[in-house]
DNA sequence: ATTAGCACTCAGGTACTTAGAGTGCTAACA
DNA sequence: TGTTAGCACTCTAAGTACCTGAGTGCTAAT
C-alpha cells in the first residue's frame, strides 16, 4: 500500500517534526540526504500521504505535520527493532535503584523524577499494588493515655502507619489482646484478603477472649482497613513546560487542572494490559488527555502485575526513547522487586 | 503626615486593585462614595502619595497601582484591628483537624490544600520539625534473610521507617542486641539528641556485648540518623495560576522553577520568628520571589516552634484575609498538638 | 482648598502591507 | 511513466499606521 518512498517521508518527517516542532515542507525535506528526489516529487508524495491520512497541514499552505494516524503508523511499524535499553540512562536508572537502602516508594518516587528529567515529559507511576504483598506485622503502639499509633508491615517493608486517639469505651488492653491474635492469625496473609479474613474467621476467634467486643472490633476494622488507596506518584509537572505546544496559557491551565483530578489518572492506568501500551491524542478515552499521549509500562513481582509507570506528554512525542526508556525501567523494578523479596516464604 | 483624605485614598486604591487587578483612575475613584470629591482633587492627592513612594504607574497615562511601600503601609497601618478570624472558614479548619484519626502529616498536607483553595495563592507549610518530639521505639524486623525494616515511633506518633538489606558482615543477632539496647536507653530522648547520644554514651555500652562491633555500628548509624529532613507540603501550585499576573507562560515558568527548588523555599521559612510576618516584594531576599509575597505563621508545641505555615501570592494580595486565616489555622495546630500530646511524661 | 477644562500621553485594538514559506497544478523532460 | 521546473496562489507572521479611550498634569476660575 504505502511505497518505500512514502515511507521513509513520513519517517522523516515525524522525527524532524518530534524534533522541530514546526510543520516541514517540500523543500526542507528534498534537502535530506535520504531523500534525493526534487521538491515537486516530494509534494506530490505528500500530498498522497495526505490523503491517506498520515499527514495534516495546519492551514492551505502550510507545511505538513503528522497526524495521529501517522504517530499510530511510526509506532507500529516505522519504530524499528532497535529497542535495545539506551546506554546512559541504564547507569542512572540503577543507580536509584542499587541504592543499598530500598524504600520502594522513595525509588519509585525517585523514578519518577528521572524519568520525566530524562524526557521532558511528566511522569505518573502507579502503585505497587498490595495484592501479593502479605501481612508481616501488626503493632498497636500507646502514645499517651487515649492516643496510639497502629503500624502494619508487608512482607515488602511497606509500612503503613495511622494514629488515632482512643475511644472512651474501648479498652486498651482489648484493642492489645486482639492485635496479639491478629499477628497470630494473619501473618503472611495477602493483604487484599485481609478484611475478608478479619470480619469472618478472625472475628469469631476474638469474641471468645474479649469482653466489649463489638465496639472494640468495629473501630479496630477502621483503623486497619481504611482504603489504603493506590499512590500515584507523578514526576516533572512542570517539566513539561518545556514543551513548546504549552506556549498557552489556558493550556498550561486546563493541563494543571487535569493533573490535580488524581484519581482519574489513576484509573486511566490501572486499566492498562501488561507490556508496553502506546495510546495517541483521540485514542484516549479521558478527553483531558485527548491532545496529549500516553505510553504506559507495567512492572510485576512474580508474574503479577504491581503497578504502571507510564508517560505523559503531546502527541509530538520522541515515542521511540520513550518507550525504551519504560521498558528498561519497568524491567529493572520488576528486577529490583524479584531480587529483595523473593524469599519471602517465612512470614 | 499623611492626612485622612489620603489615607481613605490610598486605602481605597489598595482595596479596588487588590480585587481587580487593574489600575485605577482619579475619574473612578471619584464615584466611590467614600471619597465625595471630584477627579481633580484626588488627581492632586493621588500625585501626592505618589511623590511619597505609595503609588506608581504603570506608564506615563496610566491609572495609579499601589507600590510595595503602599502595601506595606497598608499592612502596617491600614489594615485594621478587625482580625477576628472569619466564620466559614473556621469550620472548614476545625473539621480537617477534628478528624479522630489523627495523622499530623495527613492534617499538614489537607491543610495546604484547603489553605491554598480558600485564597487562590499557593501555600506552603514545613515541619512539623522534631526539635521537641522525642523517641517512643525502636524496631528491626526481619523482611528476609537479608533484608529488614528499621521502624522509629516518636512521641508525637510520627514513624520513619526505611528498608535495607543487610551486609554479609553485620550478623542479626548483633542488631538485634543493638536494638535492644538503644530501646532502653534512648526512650524519651529528643529526637535531635538522638544522634549524640548514640555515638557517645550507648557506644560504650554497645561495645561491651557486640563482637564486630564497629562495623555494625557504623551500619546502625547509617540507618538511623540518615537526615531526617524536614518536609515541605506544598498546596495548589496550580491554584495560583488564576492570579491575572500569571498570564505569562515565562512567568509560570519561572515560577514552577523555583518551586521545584524545595530546599530554598525550606529555608525560606526556617528562618521565621514566632507569630505572623509579612514579606511584600523585594522585601524577600530571595530572588525568585522578589516580585511575590510571603505570608508566614509559626505553629508551636508548648512554646516550642514547631513548623510554619505561609503563603506565597502576588503582592496584590488579599493581605487581611490571609493573615486572619493564617493566624486561625496556626492556632488551631498548635491547640491540636497541645490536645494530643500533652501527656507525654512517660516515654 | 476645590474644581472645570484642556492639551497631552500611551496601551491596545483594528486595519493594511509585505515577505517568506509553502502548496497545487501544468507542462516539459528523460 | 515517473520526475522535475515553473508559476500562480494562499496563508501566517511581522511590521506599520491609525484611532480610541482612559488617564494624567497643569492652569485658571470658583
Amino acid at each position: 500500500m504505502l511505497t518505500e518512498r512514502q515511507l521513509t517521508i513520513l519517517q522523516v518527517i515525524i522525527d524532524d517534526f518530534v524534533d522541530s516542532a514546526h510543520p516541514i515542507g517540500s523543500r526542507a525535506l528534498s534537502k535530506k540526504e535520504s531523500l534525493p528526489y526534487s521538491a515537486a516529487t516530494i509534494r506530490n508524495e505528500m500530498a498522497d500521504l495526505e490523503e491517506l491520512g498520515f499527514l495534516e497541514k495546519t492551514h492551505t499552505s502550510s507545511g505538513r505535520v503528522p497526524s495521529e494516524k501517522g504517530y499510530r503508523y511510526y509506532v507500529d511499524h516505522l519504530i524499528g527493532p532497535i529497542l535495545s535499553p539506551s546506554q546512559n540512562e541504564v547507569t542512572i536508572i540503577k543507580n536509584i535503584i542499587d541504592d543499598g537502602f530500598f524504600e520502594f516508594e522513595q525509588i519509585v518516587q525517585m523514578s519518577a523524577e528521572v524519568l520525566s528529567k530524562l524526557t521532558s515529559y511528566t511522569s505518573i507511576i502507579l502503585g505497587p499494588e498490595m495484592f501479593e504483598t502479605k501481612l508481616k506485622q501488626i503493632q498497636i503502639l500507646p502514645l499517651s493515655a487515649y492516643t496510639a499509633v497502629a503500624i502494619l508491615v508487608t512482607n515488602t517493608g511497606h509500612v503503613e502507619h495511622r494514629s488515632f486517639s482512643i475511644p472512651e469505651k474501648v479498652r486498651a488492653s482489648d484493642l492489645e489482646k486482639m492485635v496479639n491474635i491478629m499477628n497470630d492469625r494473619l501473618k503472611g496473609v495477602p493483604i487484599v484478603q485481609l478484611q475478608e479474613k478479619l470480619t469472618t474467621e478472625i472475628a469469631q476467634l476474638m469474641k471468645m477472649y474479649i469482653d466489649d467486643f463489638d465496639t472494640s472490633f468495629d473501630y479496630l476494622k477502621s483503623v486497619f482497613l481504611s482504603e489504603h488507596p493506590v499512590k500515584l506518584y507523578i514526576g516533572g509537572k512542570s517539566n513539561i513546560l518545556m514543551q513548546p505546544e504549552f506556549n498557552d496559557v489556558d493550556k498550561i491551565r486546563s493541563f494543571f487542572n487535569m493533573m490535580e483530578r488524581e484519581d482519574e489518572i489513576a484509573n486511566l492506568l490501572k486499566n492498562t494490559k501488561s507490556g508496553i501500551e502506546v495510546t495517541i491524542g483521540n485514542e484516549n478515552e479521558v478527553e483531558a488527555i485527548k491532545n496529549l499521549s500516553l505510553i504506559t509500562a507495567s512492572y510485576h513481582m512474580e508474574g503479577d502485575h504491581m503497578g504502571t509507570i507510564a508517560l505523559l506528554g503531546p502527541t509530538r512525542m520522541e515515542y521511540r526513547k520513550v518507550i525504551t526508556l519504560l521498558r528498561g525501567l519497568s524491567n529493572e523494578m520488576t528486577d529490583a522487586l524479584y531480587m529483595w523479596y523473593k524469599n519471602d516464604d517465612d512470614a
